[in-house]
DNA sequence: AGCATTTGACCGCG
DNA sequence: CGCGGTCAAATGCT
């Protein structure tokens, strides 16, 4: 069948069902766009004036969670439109059925004593425990190519780190700091190998390139200060570009999502919708700096 | 003391 | 069977 997981059916032509859907892609894309122009223009600008640069993250950070904000809402939206049958609004709904926690552990395993000092004879006695592991699903997955790979707006959390053969770095895996509100995105961090030329050795810390691959959406509620921070000081953020990895400690997670009138949102988009047909989701931009 | 990161093990898929 | 993704206890940090 001729389902949409092989390829992007719903960007090509834009017949038929779901303006919805090329607008959820559209709030994507513009996402990454403003992700890959915040990546760009940081480094440069703290190197010149590290207050614009400030002032910069803040205005970033609000173009973000503004979108993101209304992404979320957008994609409820369309949840509820679709219902059951999903009348050619599919693939938003199929995507979430990724449903990985529905079995995970059953199994007490209270003897689990994992980490670093695991025996070999406690793996051999609990062969169904430590949950299933599934593959990651590679389709709706978006990656760039950034400098900074931390500054995406979102706060992540580490869950592990693999060194993939024959690379010089380790894959990093990064899931949202809200996954337990059902936030179920995802993204990896991987430092591109660069051969150096020899002139610089510092060059490669400071100008290192990472591989960020965003999995999922982030379903989780406002993360941070979205779109009313016009008027609160916000904290500050800390970044050590040093280090090629922003800390950012922020404990007010817990502000309410702001009221959006959907229809009206979507009347909005459906006149100024972008064009979507050469965007592809696996675009990796070669930014060429 | 609580939380995020680390790190080895486990497991699904190709 | 090996690789890559995830889990979870241990460890480090604030």
């Amino acid at each position: 069948m001729d389902r949409n997981k092989g390829k992007k059916s719903l960007v090509s032509g834009g017949g038929g069902g779901g303006h919805g859907s090329e607008m959820m892609e559209a709030m994507r894309r513009q996402q990454e766009l403003v992700m890959q122009l915040r990546a760009l223009v940081l480094p440069l600008l703290y190197a010149v004036d590290a207050t614009s640069a400030d002032v910069a993250v803040q205005l970033f950070d609000d173009v973000i969670g503004c979108n993101i904000s209304v992404a979320s809402k957008l994609e409820g939206f369309l949840m509820m439109t679709t219902t059951t049958t999903g009348a050619g609004g599919g693939p938003v709904l199929e995507d979430l059925l990724d449903d990985k926690s529905l079995v995970r552990k059953t199994n007490s395993t209270t003897t689990a004593a994992g980490g670093g000092g695991r025996t070999t004879e406690e793996q051999a006695k609990k062969p169904n425990s430590v949950g299933q592991k599934r593959r990651r699903n590679d389709k709706r997955s978006r990656s760039l190519v950034t400098h900074v790979p931390h500054y995406d707006g979102h706060q992540w959390r580490k869950y592990g780190q693999k060194n993939i053969n024959g690379r010089q770095h380790p894959r990093n895996y990064y899931r949202c700091a809200y996954r337990e509100r059902n936030c179920l995105a995802t993204k990896t961090i991987e430092q591109q190998e660069q051969n150096t030329g020899t002139s610089s050795a510092m060059a490669g810390e400071e100008s290192a390139k990472y591989t960020v691959v965003y999995y999922g959406d982030h379903t989780c509620k406002d993360y941070s200060n979205s779109m009313s921070m016009a008027q609160t000081p916000r904290q500050h953020v800390n970044m050590n570009l040093r280090n090629g990895e922003m800390v950012q400690t922020t404990t007010n997670a817990q502000e309410p999502e702001a009221d959006l009138d959907l229809p009206a949102l979507l009347e909005v988009f459906e006149r100024s919708l972008i064009n979507l047909d050469d965007w592809n989701e696996d675009m990796i931009s070669s930014s060429p700096v």
